[in-house]
RNA sequence: GGAGACUUGUCCGAGUGGUUGAAGGAGCACGCCUGGAAAGUGUGUAUACCUGCAAGGGUAUCAAGGGUUCGAAUCCCUUAGUCUCCGCCA
């Protein structure tokens, strides 16, 4: 949520972001300005009002202790028509404070200016590529058949079972999860994150909070005898942890990782998009989330990218960096950098984490702040995914393939208990 | 799931209708004292909003929301959470 302040201080560089995010509907920003407008002088009425019947209901008080009833009872009926005044008002005021809330939360946040111009996918930006495509032989299997050869996912008992976007994974294909979630987390915490296993569901308050709510309402699984919702990302139990504090400027970066399995409804996907593990509605993915000092925010977001960047590296996954442009942000992001892996059975480029920086888009929401010399600030919040497992593991069978098995990395033959398929 | 007790500031804790935003203590910050420290001592120490150039002033907040009242931390209702006992259970 963009502050009013900023708003109203930076009116034309706002609507030029909001233009760049391909977000049309500009005229909500004047509104919010005379919402904002309206709701001070409300504010300032109703305390002028309050403050007038605090005063003679002190003077009661102090008339009753004396024994001067009948004045008392005076002030009383002066306060009773006082009152009348006051509730108009103060109806008036949480009427535009909702509007003024309700279109507020319509705003995205704004793009950094080094966010690329453009409205789809292929308009993002190229920041640079690594690892070598392998040149696969003849009659190269996508990741689905190598499942079934090797019997690593089974998706026709997932259809059964539960449904449709539901694998199963068996053998050594549930040990390989098992392995790179093992060796993500330790690359993580080795380098300063706190690891934490959080809750899987999350309440309403915590969804609003890193923004699925109100705008991905339908995205999330809701299970609504509890109204809880079960997690598209580790991002929203982690970054909520924090909801409402006030840290210590010594306590800043907040450095958490977590894996969690994430549930996604995905309604409207379609196609060859979703076969095999491309689009799965429940998936492992571990995740790293950083709360920052607002004036080291975009550095961090380069270190968390060349974090990203190791670990696909110690993959030997050929990957490439994507500057996403202002139309294919996410609504909360002010620069997103995507990491995709090349997919060579499939022959595509498959997305497999996506590092942020939301500056303190989310935190305002969140009310999440630190204090240094007396001043209260919001901090940047920032996460990435090191990372989303589907993709990951189409990737590592698709590329690695030989005549007699898929040949696993290096790095995860320990965690996997042999270096071969 | 049933019965009961409870939820106050960074923490402990007082407070059952009237200058209580909240006693007292601890912690923390700054100063004095000290060669330095401890002890002692003085001062300060919530958040949000409104107003003001500022100093300051005002409003709200004692789990959350609503109600009664001229006036609520204190009374009533709803919700959430904590603890104890019982039941159930991986």
């Amino acid at each position: 949520m963009l502050q009013v302040n900023f708003i109203k201080a930076n009116r034309e560089e706002v609507l030029k972001g909001l233009k760049k995010k391909n977000f049309l509907e500009t005229s909500l920003i004047d509104n919010i300005i005379a919402l904002d407008d309206e709701r001070k002088k409300l504010q300032f009425e109703l305390d002028e009002r309050q403050s007038k019947i605090n005063t003679f209901s002190k003077e009661i008080g102090q008339l009753m202790a004396k024994g001067e009833i009948r004045l008392a009872e005076e002030k009383k009926m002066e306060v009773a028509s006082l009152k009348g005044l006051l509730q108009p008002v103060s109806e008036q005021l949480n009427v535009v404070e909702k509007s003024l809330h309700d279109d507020l939360i319509k705003l995205p946040n704004l793009p950094h200016t080094s966010v690329p111009e453009g409205k789809t996918p292929e308009e993002n930006e190229i920041v640079r590529e690594g690892g070598e495509k392998p040149a696969l032989p003849k009659g190269a299997l996508a990741h689905w058949d190598l499942a079934k050869k090797y019997d690593l996912i089974n998706f026709e008992i997932g259809n059964k079972v539960t449904g449709a976007g539901f694998p199963f994974y068996k053998g050594k294909g549930a040990k390989l999860q098992r392995a790179l979630i093992h060796y993500f987390l330790d690359f993580n915490t080795e380098a300063g994150y706190t690891e934490y296993e959080p809750p899987f569901m999350v309440n309403e308050a915590s969804a609003y909070g890193t923004g699925q709510l109100p705008d991905k309402e339908g995205q999330m699984y809701h299970a609504t005898a509890d109204n809880l919702f079960l997690i598209p990302t580790a991002e929203v139990p982690l970054t909520n942890i924090y909801r409402d504090e006030i840290l210590k400027e010594d306590e800043l970066p907040v450095k958490m990782t977590a894996y969690t399995p994430c549930f996604r409804r995905e309604a409207g996907s379609y196609g060859k998009d979703v076969r095999g593990l491309n689009r799965v509605h429940q998936f492992d993915k571990v995740e790293l989330v950083q709360l920052v000092h607002p004036d080291k925010s975009y550095e961090v977001l380069e270190e968390m990218l060349l974090h990203v960047e190791k670990l696909l590296q110690s993959l030997n996954l050929p990957y490439r960096i994507l500057r996403l442009c202002g139309g294919d942000m996410s609504f909360t992001s002010a620069l997103t950098y995507d990491f995709e892996v090349y997919s060579a059975a499939q022959e595509k480029w498959l997305e497999v984490s996506s590092v942020s920086n939301f500056e303190a888009f989310q935190t305002n929401r969140m009310k999440i702040r630190f204090k240094a010399d007396g001043k209260t600030q919001l901090v940047h919040s920032l996460n990435g995914s090191s990372l989303a497992l589907p993709r990951i593991v189409a990737a590592l069978l698709e590329n690695n393939q030989a005549e007699d098995g898929i040949l696993l990395p290096q790095i995860l033959h320990s965690y996997f208990g042999g270096g071969k398929i």
